[in-house]
DNA sequence: GGTAACTGTTTATGTCCTACGCGCTTTAGT
DNA sequence: ACTAAAGCGCGTAGGACATAAACAGTTACC
């Protein structure tokens, strides 16, 4: 569940000068310390580390990712992680590109557009598949080794598009972007769809999701909560345009003819990308 | 700076049966309290507080919030906190429905289009004033009487669509999640171009943004540490497509013609939502 | 062999959130 | 008017957290 045979930190080229202005946790994401050997050999690793953390985020999220869980889950006592990693921001670093490990190599052969939307589907997986990435700091999301071999999926996908780098550069952070939101709202409309099954079923809040009723979840709707409060508190006067489309709202979720939410997102942006490109003449107007 | 004239909740609506299963924050935000009047009057209330916690978010960020520091503010103690707020949980919920009363009122007679752009703006704009908002976990987001007019607004810009509420709130709903995306990434950049000028000055992690060179700050390449990986640590086999995309990279952001990364974003995703609503049929192939 | 570097640990500090219980103030009910 | 209860603000205290500092043991180099 950890191998990691992706990218290793490449062999540190040492005539780059003095270690330039980078925060010291991305230099640490490249393994580029210095290679000091005198005292006693390292039981622990940072590698185990952040293993731990993992799976502790896994099993319990991320807020169980404590210095001091952490250390107990690998068996030392907290002050020992310091010597592996400088504080608790560096750990989610580390956290945080290491989950990109896990992302799937996408199959060779895509056209831009097939290309990265299976590049925003994976990413969207594997939010779900690891709620607590979504509550990340943005600021604990830098370029790592894994992460930048995922940006070069991304550009893998626009290779026969002719547009300057920036340019990709911002269309794949729009999607980048994108994918943070939608699975974040799964996630969350998930949570309080499990909330909500708890309330009516008078459980206590802490009653983990295993004793609930899946398929109670699943039919909790996910706009409940909002129409119940238009419902109970919202005047018509003050809020006449919801009250008007709501006039006819049957309580049932029928999205748009066969297509879930994470296709409904992923099309209207990769729409909007392709106008972008028509607009730049990257892509001819005849394409499908 | 704080007088709400925006929505009151509605007078309660005595004959809705017993409450019903919503949220204790969604309750305490449409101010469903029991109008119990039998001890002292109260000399502190839940609309100070959040106003004192917002100040301090806005001038210290969402960390400094604290129910001490908070408490300081107000000047209480901070278990006279609790008499007013069930805990930190629902002060965030307050919160964050408090931010949304200071959103604007959209200008009327725009079409659907412009009406949307105006609305992503305004939110994105708020998002720039005030990033502790986006520190915010989304389950402090529920909906409440400011955040739902806001909600409203959006309804409004879409009147003459023809579209069912569902689908109606799916655009919405995106647009939000695109929001908080766009305008996390643009805080984030800042800090980071605020950190990156630090560290080039070699000046301590703590030195206050007042201090440093703006233009410097403003100068800062937004992509200037991924640029930096890409040519100290990234070894150009591993990273095939982003080595060929960077190789003609001029370090200058030329963004696309006369067009800032909001606005790209913004255009992007209407562009999306306006082949959608071609495709169903909602608005005329032949409009702009 | 001496020493310097490096390991994991112990101890301690400061900051959080909040459960619990105390006195005091006000009002409802008689 | 008197009493009882409800509501208010506060003090104490406990538990969890990140991490600074000093310590003892271990290894490699000179």
């Amino acid at each position: 569940m950890s191998t990691d045979t992706a990218p290793e930190p490449a062999e540190q080229p040492p005539g780059n000068g003095p270690t330039p202005e980078l925060p010291a946790a991305v230099q640490r994401l490249w393994g580029d310390a210095a290679p000091r050997r005198r005292g006693p050999k390292p039981a622990l690793s940072a590698a185990q580390i952040v293993q731990a953390a993992m799976d502790l985020a896994d099993a319990e999220g991320l807020a169980a990712v404590s210095m001091a869980r952490v250390a107990e889950a690998v068996g030392y006592t907290p002050m020992a992680l310091y010597r592996h990693v400088s504080g608790k921001d560096e750990l989610l670093v580390l956290m945080s590109d290491a989950v990109a490990r896990d992302l799937p190599e996408l199959p060779a052969g895509l056209d831009w557009r097939a290309g990265l939307e299976a590049w925003t589907r994976a990413q969207i997986d594997m939010g779900l598949d690891r709620p607590w990435f979504l509550d990340l700091p943005l600021s604990a999301v830098l370029p790592g080794p894994h992460r930048m071999r995922w940006m070069d999926q991304a550009f893998g996908a626009l290779r026969s598009i002719d547009l300057p780098a920036d340019e990709k550069l911002a269309i794949i952070g729009l999607l980048a972007q994108h994918v943070l939101g939608e699975a974040r709202v799964h996630v969350e409309s998930h949570r309080a769809a499990v909330q909500r099954v708890r309330r009516e079923a008078g459980l206590p809040d802490g009653t983990p999701e295993s004793e609930l009723d899946p398929a109670a979840i699943e039919a909790a709707a996910p706009y409940a909560d909002f129409e119940a409060v238009l419902a109970r508190y919202a005047a018509p006067a003050v809020y006449p345009h919801l009250f008007e489309s709501f006039s006819t709202w049957t309580g049932t979720v029928e999205a748009a003819p066969g297509a879930d939410d994470v296709t409904f997102g992923i099309t209207v942006v990769l729409d909007g990308v392709e106008a972008y490109l028509r607009r730049r003449g990257a892509i001819p107007d005849d394409e499908s």
